[in-house]
RNA sequence: GGACAGGUGCCCGAGCGGUUAAAGGGGACGGACUGUAAAUCCGUUGGCUUUGCCUACGUUGGUUCAAAUCCAACCCUGUCCA
């Protein structure tokens, strides 16, 4: 025990990553890393760097499959692995088809539901499209390798794991944990499922660097934790030494969570939000996080970078029109982002209509008997209800083909089908729709 | 297994027999102001065929003209004890 709380004592104080200033950094990895801001701690810096600069670094991110997509939140380490395969390095996309049946507490306040297993197997397929994007995958040395920790989870023995793996954890320590600590002093359930979260995935880093060389594990900040039982159980299981690289976790300047909206999760995958929106949740940034997020989520070169940033006042739009076509393009495609920036372009800077903005087909029928306006929002998906439209239409919210909606009770006519075959519903003046009468 | 404390709307949290679709705050959405920004101010925030109806305060029953509020059993959580 003792000795236990002293290795990790000694991995945390070495951690620091202003413990190794730029300069020192002889690889281009943590150089890059370093000076666009992903890095919040890491175990052994130097030792990262001397891996990275002779392009020795396997490192891995692991992805719970809870959802049919990932979302921006994900989007940061997902460029760190781009870097690290840009500089020369192997990233490994760790899909959690096994650990994701079990459920990470990490930065949760309550459990979640448990997941069926089918799910977990659709929401991977979702999962990987996005990485396919971004990174190269392939059998050669820098090539991104994607793999599944049910691999080896879902057939471990309960006895077996206990006595080869179980045997190195002290519960004493594991309940010091941020993870664990934090749902014991908010007094919320801790289950012995989630507990156990901790030893599956230290278990798959042990498990990546005996099957592929794996000696990097990085992640998010809330991931620490995780990260450094998987390197202490890696020393004592006899793997080479491992290390660990967390970014920091996403907020926006003014302190909300990034990427969670009422209307949802601002999804990477196309099939769950579109490019347009995608676009716009990037143009929305705030001023004092343009800089920030040109760094994070966009590749092009620092000066660049620091060109946009300097502007000021109504011209840092321009740097925001840039960072959400950059940031679009990465994960969707350039033709799409540069399709998204023309309809936003047409549709806020010219007033004229845009006809691809995000569009919904109703039956012609629909218009001739008299389909009412409320019912017409929900079915373009702006509200949720016809009470919410309702309310909308109060506080002048609603616009049918640009002229605000004032009678609640009115309907859609044939006269309100543009020379463009469709109609205009807006929520506000960003949340645009079309009607197609087919 | 025992004792005690709890389970309220997206979240936190008040209410503790009728005036409660449920105070207050947060978040979110809309309006004003702007630069498709932030801050600020204002409004809204269960559903519907909306002068009304339906559903909702852990679950199921009960008492009552009337229950989120009282009673019973059960489920779940926490603290302490065994």
């Amino acid at each position: 025990m003792d000795a236990q709380s002293f290795t990790l004592k000694l991995t945390r104080g070495a951690a620091n990553c202003g413990a190794v200033s730029m300069t020192m950094q002889k690889s281009d990895f943590l150089r890059i890393l370093t000076e666009r801001g992903f890095i919040h701690q890491g175990s052994d810096m130097s030792g990262i760097d001397d891996l990275a600069a002779k392009g020795g670094l396997v490192a891995y991110v692991g992805y719970d499959c809870t959802a049919p997509s990932l979302h921006v939140g994900s989007l940061i380490s997902i460029m760190m692995m781009h870097w690290l395969q840009a500089t020369g390095n192997k990233p490994i996309a760790l899909m959690g088809g096994g650990t994701t049946r079990v459920g990470d507490p990490s930065g949760k306040d309550e459990s979640r539901a448990i997941r069926s297993i089918e799910d977990i197997e659709a929401n991977k397929n979702g999962i990987k499209t996005v990485f396919a994007k971004i990174l190269k995958f392939g059998d050669g040395k820098t090539d991104a390798l994607m793999v599944d920790n049910a691999e080896w989870l879902a057939p471990l023995n309960y006895i077996d794991f206990l006595r080869d793996v179980g045997r190195h954890f002290s519960v004493n320590r594991m309940l010091t944990m941020d993870s664990a600590r934090m749902r014991l002093e908010r007094e919320q359930e801790l289950s012995f499922i989630e507990f156990n979260y901790m030893l599956l995935q230290a278990y798959d880093y042990v498990e990546l660097s005996r099957r592929y060389g794996c000696n990097l594990q990085m992640g998010g900040s809330d991931q620490w934790g995780n990260i450094v039982t998987g390197i202490d159980l890696g020393r004592r299981m006899g793997t080479p030494q491992l290390y660990a690289l967390t970014c920091p976790l996403l907020t926006t300047a003014s302190g909300a969570k990034m990427g969670k909206t009422a209307s949802g999760a601002i999804w990477l995958n196309e099939a769950q939000l579109s490019t347009y929106d995608y676009w716009q949740f990037w143009r929305n940034t705030e001023d004092a996080d343009v800089g920030r997020f040109l760094r994070l989520f966009t590749t092009l070169p620092m000066d660049e970078i620091a060109r946009l940033s300097a502007l000021q006042g109504a011209e840092i739009n321009e740097a925001k029109k840039v960072l959400a076509t950059e940031a679009t393009a990465l994960v969707h495609s350039r033709e799409k982002a540069e399709a998204a920036a023309l309809t936003a372009q047409k549709t806020f800077e010219q007033g004229s209509l845009a006809t691809d903005l995000p569009t919904i087909e109703i039956p012609a029928a629909d218009i001739d008997n008299e389909l009412g306006v409320l019912a017409a929002f929900v079915t373009a998906g702006l509200v949720k209800s016809n009470g919410e439209a309702r309310r909308q239409v109060a506080g002048g919210g609603l616009r049918i083909n640009d002229q605000p909606m004032t009678d609640e009770k009115a309907k859609l006519r044939r006269s309100d089908v543009g020379p463009d075959g469709v109609i205009k519903l807006s929520l506000g003046k960003k949340k645009h729709v079309l009607l197609r009468p087919v």
